[in-house]
DNA sequence: GGTGAGCGTGAGTATTTGCCCATACGGCGA
DNA sequence: TCGCCGTATGGGCAAATACTCACGCTCACC
């Protein structure tokens, strides 16, 4: 009931028309403002509203010979599907703005496919990342669905934004898995698994087509650990059975075999099993903390996918 | 056998490089320099070069409003498959630049089909921007043919840019069709089309899955003149004829029906017949001059498919 | 081996952009 | 109704960016 109904899509509206302006047709801020009648700050706001909003996509249209020698690399050696090392941003900057671009490039490719996939998510930055950089497609074929309780130990919906913003984008059904990553006690779960709802999305990620997962590290910085999952304690006793990283709250060791610990009967998410080619698994991760989970885990071959940076494939092959 | 075997194939990768951390990673160019360890003259070089290469590609993630209330009156008015209508430059200013990365899109959009289709291209500037504006994709499976003589007047290859260009980018098996757009006698026209080679393009082009054309005008600055097919007084007796515009060559009247014209039996070229939506012929054109010939065009369903600007959308709805 | 054309480089400079701040506007509670 | 607060606006300024020019280097052709 405001005075300007459209008040928000209006001015996404004009940022993007001044963005256009901007990025397509070369225009400066100048011109902008006297081609839409506004003052120059106005649309320097507007093209700084659209990129800011994520309105506004860039995108590299060349393989740098070194990556393409990376991805080489790591296809032969891990027996990889898929893969993309995509330039570092240098030391002390978020990786995850180098990769979304390109995860959100596979995903593209998998949505774009005619016939209806299940297609499976983790949680964590880097896919969060990966759905922002997603370009909205019309996808309503393919069903999506969590690998993982999307429910964070504050309760806060963070866990679900994956999975919620991707099925907004594409349009698709989408299967949530509305209990916590971890629960406290074995009856609990046991409980919780035996709900038909829970069973449902549990069966669908199981016969997913296609998977997206990020990668934990285990050092004392594990997104476990920093979400309050484990405490410190736990996390350094788990670190002494030989923990080297986890897919979808699962841990493994320096192989990337699966541990056998007693945290496993209490998570609720399905694991994700050995990837073939025909059902692959993609793993988006990068920076340097997480090489050895990395290599972890396309070595037993947990991931069969990976879209990462320069200078983390680097350290994936040099170890 | 110069000193830098690659100086072309590493200038392109550091100025890649240096506009993936300019506008991926958004450092300044001085922090480019010193991670890249150049000058800041040079990382802005690099910057500048690898916008103008197109090695970098910027899109637009809003569908403007008034665009969707365009697009929407056309595919009904007009019973379109596709049409996309882009935000406008402003007058003076190339429209080309506007519609490109959409028509580009629109190509995607096909290369990204698993089966095998047979890709008819007309020429013009407005094609040959969204070859330009393409993303590299390997789509081998696609067969990439040309709807008329690839041979300028001038012997130039300039006729042959769209095609070639675009089977480098997508690395599909492509034919060409290497003779004049125009002949000087009907003789020598049936003798062309009675060459295997020629009769094998002709009958493939005839068979396209799907049709991309550029939509000529028959005004004074009709691209049929400026590229000396015709000469101003053979286009004024066209032009009383009724001509309201051209595609690939084929000159039709203001309800978009083709003109019975001598020149006809000149043309080497197939005419593309009334689409249908199991092989839709795409219109790519933009443009004030443009107006009369594409709304013909879209009435009797030369083109049923469409990609223009605003201001193009809006005067062909209005007219 | 000399010479001129063409390209790449860095310095200097004009233009453009991003940011801060003072100010105006409008909603909301007292 | 008044005054307060949050938000949006345009002016001004410093930073960042684009352009121009003169120089030097390479390379091809004499």
């Amino acid at each position: 009931m405001s005075m300007t109904p459209d008040s928000d899509a209006s001015i996404d509206d004009q940022a993007a028309r001044a963005a256009w302006l901007y990025y397509v047709g070369g225009l400066t801020q100048d011109q902008i403002a006297s081609e839409m009648g506004l003052s120059r700050q106005r649309a320097q706001r507007l093209v700084s509203r659209a990129v800011g909003a994520g309105l506004i996509h860039v995108r590299l249209n060349h393989h740098l010979a070194r990556c393409v020698e990376l991805e080489a690399a790591l296809r032969e050696r891990f027996r990889l599907v898929r893969c993309r090392v995509m330039p570092g941003l240098g030391p002390g900057r978020d990786p995850v703005r180098s990769i979304a671009p390109a995860a959100a490039e596979e995903m593209e490719r998998v949505l774009a496919e005619r016939g209806s996939r299940v297609i499976a998510l983790g949680t964590g930055r880097a896919l969060r990342g990966m759905v922002d950089a997603l370009s909205p497609v019309e996808a309503p074929q393919h069903r999506l669905v969590s690998l993982l309780g999307n429910i964070a130990l504050d309760g806060s919906a963070s866990y679900f934004e994956v999975i919620m913003r991707l099925a907004e984008k594409v349009r698709a059904p989408h299967y949530p898995m509305p209990v916590p990553v971890l629960v406290d006690t074995v009856e609990e779960n046991l409980t919780l698994q035996s709900l038909g709802a829970v069973r449902k999305v549990r069966g669908l990620a199981q016969a997913a087509d296609v998977t997206f997962v990020g990668v934990g590290q285990m050092s004392d910085d594990a997104p476990l650990m920093t979400d309050g999952f484990l405490t410190l304690d736990e996390l350094h006793e788990i670190q002494r059975a030989g923990a080297a990283g986890e897919v979808a709250g699962w841990i493994y060791d320096g192989e990337g075999r699966y541990l056998d610990l007693a945290l496993n009967a209490r998570l609720t998410g399905v694991r994700v099993e050995i990837a073939t080619p025909e059902r692959p698994v993609i793993g988006i991760a990068a920076g340097a903390a997480k090489v050895v989970a990395l290599k972890a885990a396309l070595t037993s071959g947990i991931v069969n996918g990976l879209v990462t940076d320069e200078p983390t494939a680097a350290a994936v092959l040099a170890g």
